[in-house]
DNA sequence: GTAGGGTTAG
């Protein structure tokens, strides 16, 4: 079956081959040192390969043995083959994955490259990526960044929608694919393509989720679209998805950014009534909000309260808070927080000490 | 490796 078939035939038997993969339990078998893990599904033949026993345990072991033997130029040699004749990626790639072969994501991610390079138009990605999804090829934020600068080049609206539809299908129940191309579009900046990917899945009766929400929230925000943002975050919660505090700091964080000091505080307020707990990031706005609006006493309180709650305070607070206090004219307490702020520098919250699955 | 400090103007 080529890949136009494969790709305009019903994604049922696509979802199947996905179902398959995913209930394998041998995992991550290593093709190369730093290379791609190579998952293969221990029953259920996939539909679409006709030419591949249904993959026992013998067979896998000798896949095993023999993948462990595979030099680092047959990988090379693949990859340089599919770069070669990008035009025919999809189909080698299909092939590649119909005998459990999969790239690391970073080579993937250059024949994305290549294929982005090469066509006029977006469909040869689109498949690429299709082809991918299908198969589980490892796929890192890079892949469906490249994929997203590739679509924000162009103004063909039509082929981003077939592809978000596509990938929806064979995605579907999941969210976190279309999830992960939403966040890609966004992180270049792509606000109304990130947008028209949003409603593209209302339209197909996609439910959203409380990643997609996150998501749109910081989309919009960044953007500077605050009343947007502040729509949509309404919306959420009248569809039932409940804000946790993702949300919360995503939405605080942008309206401080603006200068919206008394929103954030509404909101900051509203976060506590539904028993959302503040983290560093909260309190970090918060805080700036409370300063830059002229209440530093304020601001210094919830300082304390983060304290008391185990809560590690940043350099980002500790700045905030100081000069603040030094517009207000409150030289000995800034002087005092400096202090105490150095003489406590490898205490302090780090880049990534907000990161939810840090806690978790 | 699905989301929230864009080395945040200080």
């Amino acid at each position: 079956m080529n890949i136009q078939s494969m790709l305009s035939s019903s994604s049922r038997h696509l979802r199947c081959y996905i179902a398959a993969a995913a209930a394998s339990d041998l995992r991550a078998l290593t093709f190369l040192p730093n290379s791609a893990p190579i998952r293969r599904p221990n029953h259920n033949p996939p539909p679409f390969s006709t030419s591949v026993d249904p993959p026992l345990f013998s067979t896998a072991t000798r896949f095993i043995s023999s993948s462990r033997t595979s030099s680092s130029l047959e990988q090379e040699a693949t990859l340089n083959q599919i770069l070669s004749s990008i035009q025919n990626a999809a189909t080698l790639l299909e092939s590649l994955y119909e005998n459990r072969l999969f790239l690391s994501p970073k080579s993937f991610k250059r024949v994305l490259v290549a294929a982005a390079a090469e066509s006029n138009d977006l469909s040869l990605l689109s498949q690429l990526l299709q082809v991918a999804i299908a198969s589980s090829q490892p796929l890192n934020s890079a892949c469906f960044l490249t994929v997203a600068k590739a679509f924000a080049k162009s103004d063909d609206c039509a082929e981003l929608l077939r592809l978000t539809k596509q990938v929806m299908e064979l995605t579907s129940p999941s969210m976190t694919v279309i999830n992960r191309i939403l966040f890609a579009f966004g992180e270049c900046g792509e606000t109304e393509k990130a947008l028209l990917i949003f409603s593209q899945m209302k339209t197909l009766d996609f439910v959203p989720d409380l990643y997609t929400h996150n998501t749109v929230l910081e989309i919009l925000g960044y953007a500077g679209r605050i009343d947007e943002m502040l729509g949509q975050f309404g919306v959420m919660k009248e569809t039932g998805i409940v804000p946790d505090v993702v949300s919360y700091n995503t939405v605080l964080n942008n309206l401080r950014k603006l200068g919206k000091f008394d929103v954030c505080m509404f909101y900051f307020k509203e976060m506590g009534e539904n028993g959302v707990e503040a983290d560093l990031l909260t309190y970090t706005a918060v805080i700036e909000s409370l300063g830059r609006s002229g209440n530093v006493e304020e601001a210094l309180r919830f300082f304390d309260e983060m304290k008391a709650r185990h809560i590690r305070p940043s350099l980002y607070v500790y700045r905030s808070l100081i000069t603040n206090l030094k517009k207000m004219g409150k030289v000995d307490l800034a002087l005092s927080l400096t202090e105490e702020m150095n003489s406590c520098d490898s205490e302090l919250a780090g880049p990534t000490d907000f990161k939810r699955n840090k806690r978790l």
